[in-house]
DNA sequence: CTAACTCCTTTCATAAATAAAGTAAAACGG
DNA sequence: CCGTTTTACTTTATTTATGAAAGGAGTTAG
């Protein structure tokens, strides 16, 4: 399915997806349409889901990275999808897991202000534990 | 710092990050030069870090995503620091948390054979609890 | 043996990026 | 308050990349 030159390829899109057709194609050494194709067919198949961008959450004004480990208290999760669902502007993935907790929810804040209503509002749906990101090795 | 049309233009990048620079600014009410000028702004300032693709990780072979909460029995985490570093192929990130555990180390795996022979060897370095993602909501 | 398919290259028309020059408005200092 | 500088933009022109089309080599199937 994915031989070297594909892969290749992803791993160089993933270090700079904006390099041109023709570069990338002189690094695995194929002509510009040619690695444009393979591109297109990385597309295709749905290995490329997306091309987006690393922003530095820092600069724009979120400091705080917290990780929550949430514990539904009802059978029903529903309210709780519902509240994250509103506060999408501080979240940056909520994975349903198997372990000890139902939910780790993966989140930016502005300031521990906000991290404190965000979490007084949480907790009329479920339970928490709070982690706080300190640096990422 | 950031304008409006700053956030748009992450905004739109973080969505497709491929856009022409004529495109984008059409969007943004710029012409294309006055947008890329903006966007070599927000690269210098460090705003925007880089430039990447959204890969589809099950297609690309590792069907197993886990959280792996880690717990350093010994005050001297290098130990750990070195393994993960030479398993880079299976860590997406390693978090140094305050809270309950040390670290949480997001792992994909190609298969649960793979991720007992992690288990097996991690377990020579760190205690932990393990959570597999079931679901991205 | 041949037809169809895949994967590539080459060529060429079109479109975008980039560099340079010029403009207008805002900020700054005397 | 006025002249200077800076900033942010547009316009123009050149360079460069993209994308479509045609064609060729190697592979596979009938």
């Amino acid at each position: 399915m994915l031989d070297n030159t594909d892969i290749f390829i992803i791993d160089e899109l993933s270090r700079n997806s904006r390099i041109t057709m023709k570069e990338l194609g002189e690094k695995v050494h194929l002509t510009g349409p040619a690695t444009a194709a393979r591109v297109a067919k990385l597309e295709d198949s749905g290995v490329i889901e997306g091309y987006t961008i690393k922003v530095n959450q820092v600069k724009m004004g979120y400091s705080v990275h917290a990780i929550i480990h949430i514990f539904t208290k009802s059978t029903n999760h529903q309210p709780y999808l519902s509240f994250i669902k509103k506060q999408a502007q501080y979240v940056i993935n909520n994975y349903k897991v198997s372990g000890e907790s139902c939910y780790m929810l993966e989140c930016k804040f502005p300031s521990n202000e906000i991290v404190d209503a965000f979490l007084t509002d949480l907790s009329n749906y479920v339970s928490y534990k709070l982690s706080i990101v300190i640096n990422k090795e």
